[in-house]
RNA sequence: GGUGAUGUGGCAUAGUGGUUGUGCAUAGGAUUGCAAAUCCUAAAACAACGGUUCAAAUCCGUUCAUCACCUCCA
């Protein structure tokens, strides 16, 4: 099955067998948030599409280390003289250390991460607890000649590199029309050309998030801290190196060149990018200004929410959509998503009990055969859905006595439900949003025994009363075969 | 302007040169005291126009529309 794996490789813009450069260990580094605000469901998007392929190769049976950072300085809010740190920004609007908010957003992020069932990447380094590893880096830039320093500051010398090097293999662009086309912007006087890209920053006085380097009292480019964490904990060249599609220019076609320099090779084999979540059409992001962070989503108090979603929903419903596709935010969707996931889970629950018989009516084999197709063929976990929801049929039909399966087949369902749905596809049953005390236990088995007692007697205005009233509290009764049951909704 | 994508039933999302699929929504039926859940059935799409082909929604071309990146953004 190992062989198998086609993943989608930006930089050839094909599918490509996955073979690692080291069969004993595989490398990813995958670009983390800027730690200045709350997660909002686009950073959603590629922590699960990430959480899946790092699962996957888990299941595979290799060994993966995988790094993703947090991001605590170096993104300039613009790339200009007067540009500033956006940490640094937002800690002198709140009168905060920056590294108070740092650790405050990062802890939140990590919260969510949690919620969303997203696995601890092996290593979650931070750009600010590397600034020795980006001057080293940078230094070596300079040893080779493709560094220049004006007041302090350091800038990668694009065109020198375009001479021996293809600076924009990976995004497709080409050097001369970046020249004709880039927007003017002031201040760039410094630099020898607009392309050119920061490797280091002089601070101005005001400042405060900065360090002492051979060039100035500064901090990193934007570029370098990926960089430069890649190379130590991965090394100079390692397989996949992930992020939204919106870093793909310039910011991975950078880090592309600064360690073609410094290290003499690609950083990775395989650059994987996932698409953006749209609201209405349109990508939802910092910048415009129309996103709903994870915390919206689970309190339901947003304007454009019509109730509150669980984590679960959300991360199933950004696996219902293929990573490289763009995936349209609307609350038909999300409802859409709940109501399927609930389905799934439901049959899981249902086909733990479910009966063997004499015979099989449907080819479990073939059935897990096409699930790992999908799977192979670049992670594609909407199709891997779509043929779960076969066997949910399946499963439900058996349980109604319509069909069956003999108990190697049954075996077989529960072992591919185990390893895809929640192994693979992480999701994880809802918890029980109330309920689990003795006494709700207690008083919920009082009254329905009442109301068994009034259908007993065909009193059926009693009990239809009860099963409203419950209702309107969000208590779903239920009659079964087996008996009443009942569930707290969201 | 440059580069790269995308346009699939009411919504979201897959897939494929010939019979398309999944979830939600809709309609009818089964089941149920009635519901819920479940099952069965149904209707309904492949942006437009050309071309290649025995056959195209799938390949090619043109047009239209939308989006992303080119400035921080996941």
């Amino acid at each position: 099955m190992k062989n198998n794996l086609l993943i989608y490789n930006t930089l050839t813009r094909k599918k490509e067998i996955f073979i690692p450069i080291k069969a004993s260990l595989i490398g990813m580094y995958v670009c983390g948030p800027t730690v200045y605000g709350d997660a909002h469901l686009g950073h959603a998007r590629p922590a699960i599409t990430f959480d899946l392929i790092f699962r996957y190769l888990l299941y595979l049976g290799y060994k993966v280390r995988y790094v993703r950072n947090i991001t605590d300085v170096g993104h300039l809010e613009t790339d200009t003289d007067d540009g500033e740190d956006k940490i640094a920004k937002k800690a002198r609007l709140e009168k905060l250390e920056p590294m108070e908010v740092v650790q405050f957003y990062t802890d939140r992020y990590h919260e969510n991460m949690n919620q969303l069932n997203v696995k601890k990447p092996s290593i979650e380094p931070r750009a600010s607890g590397h600034i020795i590893e980006q001057i080293e880096m940078i230094k070596k830039v300079f040893a080779e000649g493709y560094a220049y320093e004006v007041n302090g500051s350091v800038y990668f010398d694009v065109e020198k590199y375009n001479k021996t090097h293809d600076y924009g293999k990976l995004s497709g662009r080409v050097l001369e029309d970046l020249m004709s086309n880039t927007r003017e912007l002031e201040g760039q006087s410094e630099k020898k050309n607009s392309y050119d890209f920061a490797l280091w920053k002089k601070a101005m006085p005001e400042h405060i998030m900065r360090w002492p380097s051979p060039w100035s009292d500064g901090f990193p480019g934007w570029h370098m801290e990926c960089s430069a964490m890649g190379c130590k904990y991965l090394g100079d060249r390692f397989d996949i190196h992930g992020g939204g599609m919106d870093l793909l220019f310039p910011h991975h076609e950078s880090e592309i060149a600064q360690s073609n320099i410094a290290n003499g090779s690609d950083p990775a084999k395989y650059w994987v990018h996932n698409n953006m979540v749209t609201i209405n059409g349109q990508k939802m992001g910092k910048s415009l200004n129309n996103f709903i962070t994870l915390n919206d989503f689970l309190s339901g108090k947003h304007e454009a929410l019509e109730q509150a979603y669980s984590s679960m929903t959300i991360r199933f419903f950004i696996l219902q959509a293929h990573y490289r596709s763009t995936l349209d935010f609307s609350n038909e969707a999300l409802i859409a998503s709940e109501k399927g996931l609930s389905k799934l889970m439901n049959a899981s629950e249902t086909l733990q009990k479910l009966v063997a018989s004499e015979k099989s009516d449907f080819d479990v084999q073939r059935l897990k055969q096409k699930c790992y197709d999908g799977l192979n063929d670049d992670f594609n976990s909407p199709i891997l859905i779509a043929h779960l929801f076969e066997a949910v049929k399946w499963i439900n039909s058996i349980n109604d006595g319509k069909a069956s399966l003999l108990k190697a087949d049954i075996d077989l369902l529960k072992e591919l439900f185990n390893d895809l749905v929640f192994k693979i596809l992480g999701l994880k049953p809802e918890e029980e949003a109330a309920g689990s005390d003795e006494l709700f236990d207690g008083v919920m088995n009082t009254i329905l025994e009442i109301r068994k007692e009034a259908k007993i007697k065909k009193d059926w205005a009693l009990a239809d009363k009860i099963r409203d009233k419950l209702s309107r509290l969000n208590i779903n009764v239920k009659d079964t075969k087996e008996g009443v049951n009942w569930e707290v909704k969201e």
